[in-house]
RNA sequence: GGAGAGGUGACGGAGUGGUCUAACGUGCAUGAUUGGAAAUCAUGUGUACUCGCAAGGGUACCGAGGGUUCGAAUCCCUCCCUCUCCGCCA
C-alpha cells in the first residue's frame, strides 16, 4: 500500500521542465536509465488524470443538483439513471488512469539524484579523488600484520563460536574485545554529543514504511534481515531509523538544523562479499556504529557537510589513526547522493585502506520520499529539508586500524591517550 | 494474546448516506478600536496533485487500504494505532 503512494525522490517538475539536467546527472553517475520513457508516461499520465478530473467535476456538480430533488419523484429517479453512465466512466477512466500512474512513478524511481558541480567526473573508484591524507603509511613495523594474524586475536574475537550460534560474520567479542568495543562506542557518543548532536536510542528493527523512505525498499530488500512473523527489519544503520524520526512532518524553520547521533547495532546480509574483504573484522554481518546526522535548510547543507565531514575526521585524529579523505567521483556517488566524501583509516598490516565513514549530502532526495519539510519563514510555504549523514564511526573497522597500527613487541596493542578513561588501561591484551 | 472503547483540520470537539467548499470553540495572522496593551469586533487561516502567462479554476484527502451506492467522514470488510481492563513477561 505504502509503496504506491506518492513518494518520489525527484522533483517531477524539475524533470519535466529540465530534462537535461537529469540526463546530464544519469551520465555523470553513469547510469543507464530510459529518460524518454519517463517523459512519455509523464505526458500521458498527466492527459489520463484532466480527464478524469473532468468528469469528477462534472458527477459532483450533478450530484449537488440531486441534492435539491424531492427522493422519490420521477425526476429524481430520472437523474439517477442518468448519473449511473456517468459514474461507469468514471470508473472506466480511472481504471486506465492507474497503470499509467503507476509506470510513471516507477520511471520515476529509476532516476538518480543529481550529482553536486563540485563532484569530479569518473566511472570508476579509481577515479576518486583523494582530498586529503592524514598521518603517516610508511613506517611499516616488522610487526604488522592483518588483525586476524595476532597471537590471541581469536579469543577476543570468536568468530567460530559465533558461526555455531549464530552464523558466519558474527563474532563474539570477549574480555577486552568486549571492552574495547563498549569503549569506541561511548568514545564516539561523548564526541558526538560535544559537536552538538543530540544522542538518540532508536528502534532497531524498522517496519517496511520506514525502509522505504530512505531508499532501502524495495531496491536493497536482499541485503536487510527480516523477521518471520512481522514483516520487520533489522536496520543496516541507525540512519533508517534516524531519519524516520520526522517522517511526514513540517518542522519550524527555526528549529533546524537538527543535529543527532545514534548508536545502534547494524544488520546487513552482504550478499555477494567474499574475498580478503571479509577476513575478520573487515567486513561483518553485525557491527557496532555511531551515525551522525543533520536536517538543514537547504541554503546551508553544503557548509553542513562539511562540518559533518569535519566531526567524522576529528575521532579519527584523536584516536591517532592515519587516514585520508575520499571525493567520490559521479560514478561512485551513489543513488541518492548528491556529494558523498568516504573516510578511509590505513590498516598497517593489510597494508589497505579501510573505509570507515561515508559522510554524503542528500539534498531533499531523502527528504521527499520521507516527507520531511519545515515551514519557510520567507514564503510560508512548506519546503523539503537538506538531509545529510555519515558515520562516526563504524566500530570494527576502526578496531582492527587500531589493532594493526598499534600492535607492540609483547604482543599488546598500546590504545591512544583518548581511550583511556573509556577503556580503563593503556594496552589491549591477547593473553 | 483476550474483551471493550476510540482514531475528524494546529488543538478541543460536532457531524451516522446527498447543499460537508466539515458546525462550534480555542489558537494563530491581519485589520479596526486604544496613548499602549488587554478585552472586543471584522476578516482570514491545511496538504497534495493538476490546468493556466497570470488572475484564477479543477480534483483528491475526516487513521490506511478495499467494497457497497447514482452519491460515503457517515454503511460493510481487512489492517494499523491509541486508551481501559484481563492475561503473559524482562
Amino acid at each position: 500500500m505504502w509503496l504506491h503512494t506518492r513518494r518520489l525522490m525527484l522533483d517531477p517538475k524539475l524533470v519535466r521542465e529540465s530534462p537535461e539536467l537529469v540526463r546530464a546527472a544519469i551520465a555523470k553517475k553513469h547510469l543507464e536509465v530510459d529518460l524518454d520513457a519517463v517523459l512519455a508516461f509523464d505526458t500521458q499520465w498527466r492527459a489520463q488524470l484532466g480527464e478524469v478530473e473532468g468528469l469528477r467535476a462534472k458527477q459532483k456538480s450533478a450530484n449537488n443538483e440531486m441534492a435539491a430533488l424531492k427522493k422519490g419523484s420521477p425526476e429524481f429517479a430520472a437523474k439517477v439513471q442518468e448519473m449511473k453512465g456517468l459514474s461507469a466512466q468514471v470508473k472506466e477512466k480511472e481504471a486506465q488512469l492507474g497503470p499509467i500512474e503507476a509506470q510513471w512513478r516507477a520511471g520515476m524511481l529509476t532516476l538518480p539524484n543529481l550529482p553536486h558541480a563540485s563532484v569530479p567526473e569518473g566511472r570508476t573508484p579509481a577515479q576518486n579523488v583523494v582530498h586529503a591524507t592524514f598521518g603517516s603509511t610508511d613506517a611499516v613495523s616488522p610487526l604488522a600484520r592483518p588483525h586476524w594474524d595476532i597471537p590471541g586475536f581469536d579469543r577476543l574475537f570468536d568468530f567460530a563460536r559465533g558461526a555455531k550460534v549464530t552464523g558466519a560474520g558474527f563474532p563474539f567479542y570477549v574480555g577486552d574485545g568486549a571492552r574495547i568495543v563498549r569503549s569506541l562506542i561511548q568514545f564516539f557518543l561523548d564526541e558526538a554529543g560535544q559537536a552538538g548532536y543530540q544522542e538518540v536510542n532508536p528502534p532497531i528493527v524498522v517496519n517496511a514504511a520506514s525502509a522505504t523512505a530512505v531508499g532501502q525498499l524495495p531496491d536493497k530488500e536482499g541485503q536487510m534481515y527480516q523477521t518471520v512473523e512481522d514483516q520487520l527489519y533489522l536496520v543496516p544503520t541507525a540512519e533508517t531509523p534516524l531519519t524516520n524520526f520526522f517522517r511526514d512532518e513540517i518542522l519550524e524553520e527555526a528549529v533546524l538544523p537538527v543535529y543527532r547521533c545514534a548508536y545502534t547495532p547494524c544488520f546487513r546480509r552482504e550478499a555477494g562479499s567474499y574475498g580478503k574483504d571479509v577476513r575478520g573484522l573487515n567486513r561483518v554481518h553485525q557491527f557496532d556504529k555511531v551515525e551522525l546526522l543533520k536536517w538543514v535548510h537547504p541554503s546551508k547543507s553544503y557548509d553542513e557537510l562539511e562540518t559533518l565531514r569535519a566531526h567524522a575526521e576529528r575521532l579519527l585524529q584523536k584516536l591517532e589513526l592515519p587516514y585520508r579523505v575520499l571525493l567520490m567521483c559521479g560514478g561512485d556517488t551513489g543513488f541518492a547522493q548528491a556529494k558523498k566524501y568516504d573516510l578511509e583509516v590505513w590498516a598497517a598490516g593489510q597494508k589497505r585502506w579501510l573505509e570507515v565513514s561515508s559522510c554524503s549530502n542528500f539534498e531533499a532526495f531523502q527528504a521527499r520520499r520521507a516527507q520531511i519539510r519545515f515551514r519557510s519563514k520567507e514564503t510560508g510555504r512548506p519546503e523539503l529539508v537538506h538531509t545529510i549523514n555519515g558515520s562516526g564511526l563504524a566500530v570494527p573497522r576502526t578496531l582492527a586500524a587500531l589493532l594493526e597500527n598499534n600492535l607492540q613487541a609483547d604482543g599488546r596493542v598500546r590504545l591512544p591517550a583518548v581511550l583511556a578513561p573509556y577503556f580503563g588501561r593503556e594496552t589491549l591484551s591477547f593473553g
